[in-house]
Parts: C-alpha cells; structure tokens; sequence
DNA sequence: GATGAATGAGTGTTCATTCAT
DNA sequence: TATGAATGAACACTCATTCAT
C-alpha cells in the first residue's frame, strides 16, 4: 500500500548513459517501441523520468542511439573477420566445404546475434519506426549482405561454388537465419547456434536433392 | 486555404466495410500500423472518422480483421495445393528436381504474397502491433510452414531428398523467399517470381558447392 | 466531495470557436499568457481540453487567433473614422479645437478598447509572449499612430497647430493614453472615458503654461 | 561536436552575485522573463546551473530582487532632484517655462532609463510576471508619479501652471516618455535624451495649438 | 447509413530546483 | 565556493473513441 520510496543514486555520465541505453534496449526488446513508455524505460532504470532526458533528446533519439550502438557492434563484429581467401587451384572436399561454412556461420551469428534482445531489436521492435532507424538497420543489412557476398564471390571465382546470383543468394540465406533466430527467440529457447550452423552449412552447400 | 468538402456517400454495408479493409490494408502497409491515424485510413475512404466505427470496434479489431482476411486467402491459396505425391520408387534427374521445385515455389508465392501491401502487412506491419494480430500472423506462418514441411517429408520418405531437419529447413527455406520479397517491396521493384523461384529452387535442391 | 460531472455540450463549431476566443481573453487577461493553462481556458468554456484543439492549432496559436481578432477591431474602429478636414482658411477658437479634439478622442477610445480584458491583453498580457504576437500588436500600435498622424499632419498643414516632430507627438500621445487606461484597470474602476478625453484634449492643446 | 569546456572559477560572494543579477537584466530584458530560463543567465554568467541557486531562493527571488536594485537606483534618482521652488510672485516667461522644463526632464530620464535593458525590464518584462515584481514596479511608478506631481502642483499653486488634475497629467506625461522610450528601445536606436525632453517640453507647456 | 462535434486517458517533454561531492 | 547529476511537478498535446443528430 505504500509507495514504492526510491533513493536517489549517482553515476558517471557515461555509466548512466550506457546503462539507459541497455534498460531500453530489453525494454523495447520485450515490449515494442510504442507500446514501451519513457517511463517503463526509467522504472528499470531506476531513474526519474526526467533523468532519462538529460541524456537523449527524445523518445526516437533513444532508439536512434541504441540502434547505432547496436550497428556499430555488429558491424566491427561482421568486419572483423578475416577475408575468404581461397588458394590457386585448391579443390575442398565437400565435407570440408561444408565444415568450413559452419564455423564462419558460427562465428558471425554468435558475434552480431549473440543475445535475444539485439535480435528482437533489430529484426523486430526497431523496423518501421521511424526513418533514421530503418536506415540504420538497412545499413546493419547491407554490411552483413557484403561481407556474405564477398564471400561467395570470392569462391566462385575460384570455382568452389556454383554461379548463383551472389547477391539473391546472400539474401535468401541471411532471411533464413533470421527467420530461425526469430524462431529461437519467439519460442524463448535458447539459441543452438552449432545445430543452426550444422544444418545451414549443409543445406546451403549441398541442397536438399540426394544423388545416387 | 479551403477544407476539401467531401459529399456525404452512402453504401451498402458489406461494400463500405471491404473499402475501410482495402484503405486500412494500404494505410497501415505504407506507413505502419502505429503511425497510421484512424483519421488516415477514413481519409483514403472519403469517410468520416465515426462511420470507421460502425464497422469495426476499435482500431485494433479493424487491424485484426484485416489480418484475419489475409489468413484466410493465404492458408486457401497454400492449402489448394495439390499434396505432394512421389510414387514408389520414382527416381528423379537432378533437373526435374529443380523444375518441379521451381513450379511449386512460383505457385505459392503467387497466391500467397501476389501484392506488395500485402506483404508488407504480414512481414513487417503487422508483427509486433498486438497479440490477436500475431497469433493470426503465426498461423499464417505455421500453415505455410506446414505444407512446406509436409512436402518435404514426403520427399525425404522417398528417398529422394537428404534427410536435414524438416522444420529447421522450412523455417530457413521461407525466411529466405520472405527476406528476398521484401527487398523487392522495399526497393519498390515489381516482383519477379520467376526468378526467384529459379534461383531459389536451384539453390534448394543442389546446393552451392560445385562438383564436377 | 463529488466530481462536478459536466454534461456533453454541443454547439456549431463558429460559436464554439467564439466562444473559446472570448474566454481565453479574459483568462489571459486576468492571469497573463504563461500562467494561464489550457485547462483553465477550457475549464471556463465547460468543454474537454482536447476541444480546444479542434479549433486551434495549440496554445501559442490561440492567442495569435485571440490577437488577430482584436487587431481587427480596433483597426476597423480606428480606420473608420472620418478623416479630419479643415476647410481652407478655417481658424478655429481654442475652445472649438479643445471640444473637437476631445471628440475625436472619445470615439476612438471607446471603440478601440472599450473593454477591460482588451486593454489588459492589448497593453500587457500579449507583449512579449512570441513574436507573431508582437507582430500583431505592432500592426495594432502602427494602424493607430498612423491616424494620429495623419491627423496632427493634416491641423498642421492648415496652420491649426504647431509643427512639433509628428511621429514623435502621436507616440507620446498614445502613451499617455495608454497609461491612463491603464490606471483605471489596474485599480478595477470602470473608465470615464469623457473624463480621460476631457483633460487629455486641453492638455494637448493648450499645454500646462497658464498665459494670462 | 565537444562540450564547451568552462573551467571552474571562483569569485567573492557579492561579486557573484552582482554578477549573477547583471546578466540575469540582460538576460529578462532580452527573452523577457517566461521565455528566459535559469540555464539562460547561467550560461552568460558561465557559471553551473546549481550555483546560481547558493545566491537566490528561486527564479523568482532573482526577479525580485534585480528589481528591487533597479528600484532602489531609480527612486534614488528620482528623489535627488533639487524639489521644485517658485519665488513668491515669479512670473517665468514661455520660452523660461520650457527650457526649464526640459531641464528637468533630460535629468530624470537619463537617471533612470539610462541604459535599455533596464527601459525593457520595467517597462515590460517585468509586468505581470509576479505579484511581488509588480509591487515594486507600481511602487517605481508611484514613486516617479509622486514627484512629478509635486512638481506640477507646486507649479500650479504658483499659478504658473494651469489647474488641470495634476494625478491625471503626471500619468499622462508618464505613459507619454515610456512609450517614446520604448520606441526608440524597439527600435534598438540610441535614445536621443535631449530631442525627447525638447519636444516633450514644448508640448507639454504650449500644447498644440497654436495661437497667432 | 453517416457524421460533426466532443472528449478521456495517456504520453512525451520541460524546467526550476535539490542533492551529494 | 562550485557543480554534475538527479528529479518532481506540471503542462501541452494526441488520438482513439463516443455521442447526438
């Protein structure tokens, strides 16, 4: 019956910063960007309403900074790997192009998808709300698409993969992630990502038909 | 600096209603369910804000019908399909694999997702927006995962595809299709099924890696 | 102890408009711009705040709405007066020019703020609250100054009165008008105006030194 | 893109404060007192939000007492003039009357409406913004009034004056110079002392009329 | 069947002000 | 003395929704 009395507690500029920036991040993760108030934000937080606008601007300038942090994470995290370099004249096995695949799946996933709400965030709560946001998340597509595409390029030319369309098949293989993460998420599991990458290396350099 | 004055226009009652559900699926396809004003949608119709009212409860029961209507086309369209029926020992070339894959895969993306409000609406709108709305919108995907996954089985069974988790497969088979409509959509470019079912299907079926 | 519950009033929305202007007039007027709510506006007129937004914009709009309309009025009042013409070799007595002038003062005075709530929101509540308002109230200080003028000008030329700065006489003129009517309201006595009139047109025309 | 770096300084109390109620004029005089926030005058006073507050109560202490300063200097003005005498039976001539006149007036005016911010603060941002403000500022004006009154009284009883209601023509005059004031103010021109005072002289002694 | 007018409930946002250092 | 950080209290404003015609 009686409320909930709060003290006041102090941080470094930055510290607070970062921790608003993560409330809103499971906060929207979790609930929607509209349907999630400044106030539910500041309630995990911890924090007065007003303390939240000593920080950002506006609603649509906390989301617009969380997603760029996002970005930018994911984006050291896609670019940090090292280039496909496929040898003169080198003839994988397919067991070992199929190994191979896995483990850069692997790695990137775990890297720029590693936690439910980033993933809820960017292929969810964030889309369709406001422009500058969606640039960003295109701009999170384009760079993964990239690297996915240099990839395939890169072993086409060597003549390891068959000459499919580079860029609608960089495509069609990120939405398949996506669309099983979202599964993971969705159904609250947590997320296997070696069984993901087993299955999606095996599909995607083999396909489905059996010969012989 | 004169309000556009809009005579009154009467209906028939089932018309009316198809006309709100026809602007709404176009107001909220283009702007998102959020931003999108009951006022936006009563403006496209050249109604007032009241008579939305009589048709539908509330905002949220005008987004669930239309969904609803959605559904119900998709799990017609993707249901009509004829099961897949391989008989006793039929042993496909690599080519009929990849042209009757190809077949199927138009079909349905033609029924399903012919228009681009469309999907819009079922793979961005409306996700997120409401529990109602994503129950319907999971039944979409279940139907469609359903039918792909029963295909699938079926193909296994035979022996004539690799035995790769079917459900895994059918979630990342149609996150690739829903991720490579939308960057059409997005890109405001008409939709070529054709090739993507063409790229899709050869894909699918054998993979990437080349053997020689 | 019980909620004072306010039945649903329905008007024609150019009364309602009206209505809404008359009353933010006088709430401005009696408690200034900045502290006066929307609320209490509403609260005056028994309407909803929302209500209020049908008509005008925001705020800030009201009052450049309620300024406007005052601006015309007094400009209509002012403007409509006969201008002065003095017949070619026309010299009056001091008395003729004291009782004319009076005249000529009363009719403006009365017409251009007759009311109190005017004088306060004209002469005070308005000034310095944005600029499009000043811009207004301006309009208001140069439409009357003009007429002074024109007046002083035309007695000028005929050889009625002496060549003092025009412009500079109107001003100091008008200010003194000003301050005597704003005495009367400041202290809440009803204005008599023949009184104000009175002494101001001696006191324009003769000045203080007492020649004998 | 970086914060303006203001490093911390330290002053004697009373030179802050004096400080603090310096730009707090400019500041009010500037933006008026609504629309100028605490974060204002800090800013120009470059010192930290909180500081302010070890000097005064609240924003409205701060008003209160910058014009109570301003009053203080004003009515010290004001009250400093020699009181006006007539010698018994003098009878000064028009052209006497006048420039003796202007005297006074050029004197009182650059005194207390030396400089514009302070002519904005009274005459203006001040108004209406509080009630004890608006005490002081009436006392300000009853102050000035006063000693005009005794002035023309004096005169009057002198018979040098004609007999017009000496409360009426203080006001009168009064309202006259702070409109000219104002104009000049508005205008953002140097305020020329002895061409107000000259006219304002001849009007009020001579009026307008002019006899042959 | 249609709608102009009215509104409650809610949200984002501001700003003067306080606390702890 | 000075201030960065935190906040309550207030307020403007929006929008889905309802009422009376």
């Amino acid at each position: 019956m009686s409320v909930p009395v709060r003290r006041r507690t102090y941080k470094p500029a930055d510290e607070r910063k970062a921790q608003i920036l993560d409330c809103a991040l499971r906060a929207f993760a979790e609930g929607g960007y509209h349907a999630t108030s400044i106030a539910d934000v500041c309630a995990r937080a911890g924090i007065g309403r007003a303390t939240l606008y000593q920080y950002f601007e506006d609603k649509r300038a906390l989301l617009v900074a969380l997603t760029e942090s996002i970005a930018e994470r994911i984006v050291a995290a896609v670019r940090n790997r090292e280039p496909l370099e496929i040898p003169q004249g080198f003839r994988p096995s397919r067991e070992q192009a199929v190994s191979f695949t896995r483990e850069r799946i692997v790695t990137v996933l775990r890297a720029a998808f590693g936690d439910p709400s980033t993933i809820r965030l960017v292929l969810r709560a964030g889309r369709g709300t406001d422009g500058m946001v969606d640039t960003i998340l295109r701009r999170i597509d384009d760079v993964v698409l990239e690297v996915m595409e240099a990839d395939l390029r890169a072993a086409q030319e060597a003549g390891v993969l068959r000459p499919i369309d580079a860029r609608f098949v960089a495509r069609f293989l990120l939405g398949g992630y996506e669309k099983v993460l979202l599964m993971y998420v969705d159904e609250d599991r947590p997320i296997d990502f070696d069984r993901i990458a087993g299955d999606a290396a095996l599909l995607e350099m083999c396909g489905l038909f059996k010969q012989e």
